[in-house]
DNA sequence: CTGAAAGCGCTTACAG
DNA sequence: CTGAAAGCGCTTACAG
């Protein structure tokens, strides 16, 4: 069933019918209406690889992400479809590059199907772009490792979040604040680990950092609050590189009888839905997820429009916003 | 950058380009090697459209869902993608059709975009599929209305979960149990609260059903649950169509002083990973939706293959069960 | 092994 | 207004 069996069947040529098919002009409103007539019990449908091929539109974008599961991911697949959905546009989606070459694959793939690509990868390394993301290929950078380059980028900001979280801490008058890393090689973590410190250090100078290794996975940061729990002079606070190790973290220290937040406040990153729910609620930071996906979305679509103006792209960073909930917030302040 | 000029670059035909990019048989080792580094080094990518154009493949599947966001469709996405990658297959997500024009629309995008295609879809009548799915295109439906047709299916067992759900609370003496509805015309609530009715009247003859409205979230739980307090005579459990109803539900039911389970029991369908966070713990049914995706995706494999033998499609339930937890498990049961 | 040619299904100048 | 023709970028019989 293609446009020539349309043709055909409505004594026209092929033009013709792809002319009364897109918009009409051209065409007397007779010719249109029997050609629209005849599409329709035909149950005539474009072929969408062949009209991208002469129009050079997909009407698509790609997102490259590197999973597709979990609070996170799903949030941010939301804003993208959202605004994505505004345009008009279809989502290709690939996710889980394990390895550069899994990444790049599914960069080339991704070659002659989409008008625009989202990225978000831990390979996305200045080079490592370069290289593999198809030339000409309108491309948005998020959460990445490069801070300006070609490439437009939007970031949560993770270091602005961290900070807030460790002021609040201290001015809530905990001090010994321990701090769950996530997974090794994640630029979002290392961030927040940074700021961590640094804010630590300005303001509550001389005391030590704390650290202890996690994954994002709530076992990690259940083990890490049974270490936790078992340090002397033990933390009073704990702050996890995301909700979820907060919470099994939260799990850890119940178990070892004792409360939050009067002998251990918790705070963790992402304000996932649970967050709200756990009890006590966890004081987190809200990095609007979905507004992020927005913005690279039409970050993507000025690029795809040529309405960049081809000065240098700057890198934007999300704001992020501290939630404080009933995880740090003794009654019994310290302070004051 | 196209075939043609690696081609001219390598000197040869761009048969032999395509022949050396495609497994090399047909080609001399020096020749292929030749292409191959003219190729990279001109960073050729074959383009998508135009290959999918000729080879009838594009190696990619559509998922036509009603949303993205949230546990449900998340961990389907989940299980859709992770069988997806082991087929060497893309994704190509639909979402938010809330009206049949739209379904319709995001169907016919599909055409020429996609190897075969996954439909959930409040639409979804036999109708509506004939008159609107691409001819030709392998089709599996996933928790639609139709009971059998011409395109295998796969659901969850709605009507065994919740019966299980409603046995579970009569055995544990629980007698005046609510039920909280889902979105007006969504089958699956359909199935779920038939099966309360049922059960009760099977299991607890002469008690009369009690039913609730809601929408799925979590305020609309709340709501009923503000009502279900007020009731005279109170109603000692509730069975709320969906997890994020049960919770909010908790939630006014903690409000009026009253104790779960003791006072009133609650349980909900979906298992959400935060249905084991809240406190207490919500009994709920575990619906396996990953599997649900991985299986309804080898179903349309064994249909782009053309593995099929020809035989009606069955439907496919996919096996529910039940989580006891602390929000049913009355400590002083009143049977035993 | 290698290349010229046809063709996948569409759109769009170009004539008439 | 309408149609014949070219062409998008590729693959694959068909010859040589």
């Amino acid at each position: 069933m293609t446009i020539k069996d349309v043709a055909r069947e409505a004594k026209v040529s092929v033009a013709s019918v792809s002319r009364a098919l897109n918009g009409g002009s051209g065409v007397t409103a007779e010719t249109m209406d029997r050609i629209r007539e005849v599409a329709a019990r035909l149950r005539y449908i474009p072929h969408g690889a062949a009209r991208s091929l002469i129009t050079r539109r997909t009407h698509t974008i790609g997102a490259l992400l590197p999973d597709l599961y979990g609070e996170f991911f799903s949030e941010l697949i939301r804003g993208i479809d959202l605004a994505a959905r505004t345009h008009g546009l279809q989502l290709l989606v690939s996710s889980s590059h394990d390895g550069a070459a899994e990444a790049a694959t599914a960069m080339h793939a991704m070659q002659g199907r989409v008008d625009g690509l989202l990225v978000m990868s831990p390979h996305a390394d200045a080079a490592f772009l370069r290289q593999n993301l198809p030339v000409g290929l309108p491309t948005v950078l998020m959460n990445t490792v490069l801070d300006r380059d070609d490439y437009p980028a939007l970031s949560v900001d993770n270091g602005g979040g961290a900070r807030l979280v460790v002021e609040h801490l201290i001015d809530a008058g905990y001090r010994r604040i321990a701090f769950i890393q996530g997974p090794a090689k994640n630029h979002d973590v290392a961030e927040r680990e940074q700021a961590y410190r640094d804010t630590l250090a300005e303001r509550a100078p001389g005391t030590a950092p704390i650290v202890l290794p996690g994954d994002f996975n709530e076992e990690s940061g259940y083990r890490a609050g049974r270490q936790l729990v078992a340090m002397h002079p033990r933390p009073d606070a704990v702050f996890a590189a995301n909700d979820m190790m907060a919470i099994g973290c939260m799990a850890a220290i119940r178990e070892a009888g004792l409360r939050i937040p009067e002998d251990i406040a918790v705070a963790g990153f992402d304000d996932v839905p649970m967050a709200r729910y756990v009890s006590p609620a966890l004081t987190t930071v809200g990095v609007r997820i979905a507004e992020l996906g927005k913005a690279a979305l039409e970050q993507l679509m000025t690029q795809i429009e040529g309405r960049h103006d081809g000065t240098p792209h700057a890198h934007v960073r999300m704001p992020a916003d501290l939630m404080i909930r009933a995880s740090s917030t003794n009654e019994r302040s310290r302070k004051t």
